[in-house]
DNA sequence: TTATATACCTTGACAGGCGATGTATATTGT
DNA sequence: ACAATATACATCGCCTGTCAAGGTATATAA
């Protein structure tokens, strides 16, 4: 039942953050390059994607701003903040101690053959 | 905000299941081993354990069944299934391919020092 | 003029995890 | 004798992140 998305559950936030790191982008283009940069198979659903975005922006881990764009559909931009770069460097130290864990508590003595 | 414990959400089956691979084993005793694998840093909640231990009897991955203490308190051993061996062996390998995501993911362009 | 791509956003439901609480037995300390 | 602690089970209601579904709007290609 499990499939991949929900392990990545919790993992959303540190995703985008790391899109933003250097430069500031908008939700759709984020998507997309998480699709790509995941060789198409995974990607955030809407819902989740602007979700993360309002947590962002309340916890000050973003801020977020009106692109100027004279034609298309407007964009809603995002940067990241000093507190976000510090959330992301802080989710990956968790993230590698994370890794660790699951990877012991998930060994398992296989029978002898 | 995100703590370590919210990060292993997903993976509280395929550890149980994991620790029930070689001998039949009861809450209590399967959540002292967790604490004791993981060096004191992690510890299921009981709700958590019990929920997932529902969980897993209903996909029929594991069977339980009341041990025979003539003394202290009751315990309700759980086995394995060969379904549950089958659905370990797939979450471990859905966990291998979750990792690389991840890591791939959350990489990001260091800024020039 | 219809479809597709770009781009935003919200609502309601679901599922896993957690805090709190409850039951019962056995042992250890005072 | 009594309290505290350890063992061992289980449930209830809440919280939170995710998702399916739906909605709005602009520009371009068929």
């Amino acid at each position: 039942m499990a499939i991949t998305a929900d392990l990545i559950r919790g993992h959303t936030e540190t995703i985008i953050l790391a899109h933003l790191y250097n430069s500031a982008s908008y939700g759709y283009e984020i998507n997309k390059d998480i699709f790509e940069k995941s060789g198409g198979h995974y990607e955030l659903k809407e819902a989740t994607l602007y979700g993360a975005f309002r947590r962002l922006e309340e916890a000050g881990c973003i801020e977020s701003y009106w692109g100027d764009e004279t034609t298309g559909a407007r964009r809603r931009y995002y940067r990241i903040t000093p507190r976000g770069k510090q959330f992301l460097h802080d989710s990956i130290a968790e993230w590698e101690d994370t890794k660790k864990l699951i990877d012991i508590l998930i060994q398992f003595e296989r029978e002898k053959e």
